[in-house]
DNA sequence: ATGGTTGTGGTACAA
């Protein structure tokens, strides 16, 4: 079972390589970051078209929103709202093997590292700490867990171009770190690109629109992960985060990871 | 050190 995680920014304007990348890669189970839609304006047909027979949508106007699309049985189970403010950043659906999978689009932060003088850097580490705290008290690590999506946080060295240049960047900031690190113990996750990748491996997902020759300079950052719970760890086959995407004209500036799973060899 | 680009929706804002 193949699962991929995009951040795609604007499903509309990005229909066409969305088409591409499920021709060229199949996942089973795609889930969709920073859709930009409201649900009535959703290009559910394409995605019919593509095979995929059950969809869950998130949006909202021009910001945020998130979508899973399945060619397996997915039951729909929730999709909570967070710092209490629906904007469309969380979507959880049961996939085959008894699996609760959560896609998730943390805000991004805004520029300025400080909660004080920009209040969407507090909004960022509220969030994370409310993933944490909920977690930990609404779920139970011991249970079949798949979390994924834009977390817009890379937490290690070899997760930037240069640790010591972004140290003080929104995304790779020690405080940021420190609560994307809370997350992860919370349900004690498994982070599957360092378990194929390990570090210090440079690995990224995202590389700015700003760069006239990105891939050359290559100034990227990892801050589209999935994780996995301790059960299914040994169940994860391959991961990857392929490159040709990015490459593609008017592309996204992320680009997908991808989790190959079997469920049977689930703990 | 600074500014660089993109999508949306409407000429500003978020990323």
């Amino acid at each position: 079972m193949r699962i991929a995680s995009w951040n795609i920014n604007s499903v509309r304007a990005r229909i066409g390589h969305v088409e591409r990348f499920v021709k060229e890669f199949a996942p089973d189970i795609l889930c969709l970051q920073e859709t930009k839609v409201a649900d009535d304006g959703f290009p559910t047909r394409a995605f019919a078209d593509l095979g995929y027979s059950a969809h869950v949508v998130a949006g909202q106007k021009s910001y945020n929103g998130v979508a899973i699309f399945s060619r397996v049985p997915i039951e729909v189970t929730g999709g909570r709202d967070w710092c209490g403010r629906y904007d469309a950043r969380h979507i959880s659906v049961i996939i085959p093997g008894d699996i609760e999978l959560h896609n998730f689009y943390v805000p991004a932060g805004g520029d300025i590292p400080d909660r004080a003088e920009n209040e969407k850097f507090g909004h960022k580490l509220d969030f994370l700490t409310e993933m944490s705290e909920w977690f930990a008290t609404a779920r139970r690590a011991g249970d079949r867990m798949i979390m994924l999506g834009d977390l817009n946080v890379a937490p290690h060295e070899s997760d930037v171009w240069s640790h010591k240049a972004l140290l003080k960047v929104v995304s790779h900031t020690p405080i940021e770190v420190e609560h994307l690190e809370a997350v992860q113990q919370a349900a004690r996750w498994c982070d599957a690109a360092r378990h194929f990748r390990p570090v210090p491996e440079k690995l990224y997902s995202w590389w700015s629109y700003r760069s006239p020759d990105w891939e050359g300079s290559d100034k990227g950052r990892r801050l589209d992960h999935i994780w996995v719970t301790e059960p299914l760890v040994g169940a994860m086959t391959g991961f990857d985060i392929p490159k040709e995407p990015r490459r593609w004209e008017k592309p996204s500036d992320h680009t997908p990871v991808i989790l190959d799973l079997d469920p049977d060899r689930a703990a």
